[in-house]
DNA sequence: ACCTGAACACCGTTCAAGT
DNA sequence: ACCTGAACACCGTTCAAGT
């Protein structure tokens, strides 16, 4: 039984099928993923780089929701928090594939590309050349950050039945559900004003603490 | 064979055994640590709930080195931003541990009593109480997401050498060296700062785009 | 080129047997 | 209570053999 006149496996199967596991189980295993297919475990090696090749085709799957339209955007600020929110939009749709996919970053061509439009975004919109990589590298960290909020909802924020909170409890009670989206949307909305206005008031070089209006915050060293 | 006088396993040994596995190899097993150990596989079991369980010992361990002593701080924008440099700190200490830590929040009483402290500062300082858990979680986000910036930073922020990516090799190399850090306290400062305005403005009801001063970012449905 | 069957080293976990 | 040795099911990966 050798080489089937039309191959029986493909990147996109075995993506799918990958997904699917991880979406109802919360990972997968070779073994596991070849059995659904109907195939042999061995069989999936000829299609894919092992299991890290795997988890990479699911990364570059979860990240092509990614709305890369958004960054034509304008003005740059309606692209940038556009950009981010479908970002972590596409991060929401697999929840539990999250700590997978964070642990490594998208090396996708696709989603280089849009850095690579963030960056020229940045630059028209009079960023300076040397503070561009740490809007990008900030954004993309509230999206990350926020979306591994949304990988284990119940356990994030489990308050002890011993009393030992209160405050906390309380608060929590206070801030309804729909927690991890308010979180995000505050961060986002503080990190493009606290851009716009670096940008407006060209405030970049300004030293810690020199008294614009209390901004010396503690132990910058 | 049997139970020896004193015991030779204990999860302080356990879990500085586990860490040095992952802070060289970037993992662990079991019976690696084991071996480590001087000792059978299944001896392990004896003190440590399992592999998870050892995970929650790491998770304990890293979160130890944040410095509650920060929430002690005044006022409560200088006590927040130094918990968070303090919370990010303790995880780049172990950058290699971070992908196994963020996959699940740590629930050791000493990270919850942070929290009920954090509340308690926010709720003195006059935050709605249905906005102090956003507040916590946004710079939780704005932490671990810059965090995992620091576990691969080599392929985090690896550029094509096919020159497809050209403004953003350029942003690259005009950002220096440290980056990671760079978006961290960008993000950090960001937050800090919306945070401190609406309190200060009691901005927290301004429903989006009221014209205030250009707050209409985009697609906030 | 692609699938199979068999093999290998390794893993997490359990358990009866010892003290 | 704690360690051992053996066992079990499962995993990732390789490879020669087939077409």
């Amino acid at each position: 039984m050798g080489r089937p006149r039309t191959a029986l496996l493909d990147k996109e199967r075995i993506t799918t099928t990958a997904l699917g596991l991880v979406d109802r189980h919360g990972d997968f295993s070779v073994p596991r993923m070849a059995k659904l297919l109907g195939v042999q475990t061995a069989s999936v090696y000829h299609h894919v780089d092992g299991r890290a090749g795997v988890i990479e085709l699911l990364r570059e799957r979860v990240a092509s929701a990614i709305d890369a339209g958004t960054l034509a955007l304008r003005p740059w600020d309606a692209a940038m928090a556009a950009w981010a929110r479908s970002y972590r939009a596409a991060f929401a749709a697999h929840p539990r594939a999250i700590p997978l996919l964070t642990a490594s970053p998208v090396r996708a061509p696709q989603v280089l590309i849009q850095y690579e439009h963030a960056a020229g975004l940045l630059q028209a919109a009079g960023f300076p050349l040397e503070r561009i990589v740490a809007v990008i590298a900030g954004l993309e960290a509230i999206v990350l950050g926020s979306a591994l909020d949304l990988a284990a909802p119940e356990t994030m924020w489990e308050v002890p039945a011993d009393g030992s909170t209160p405050r906390f409890a309380e608060a929590l009670a206070a801030g309804g559900s729909g927690r991890a989206d308010a979180a995000f949307e505050l961060a986002l909305e503080a990190f493009m004003e606290h851009c716009r206005r670096l940008l407006e008031h060209g405030g970049w070089r300004m030293a810690a603490g020199d008294g614009d209006r209390g901004d010396g915050v503690g132990d910058r060293g």
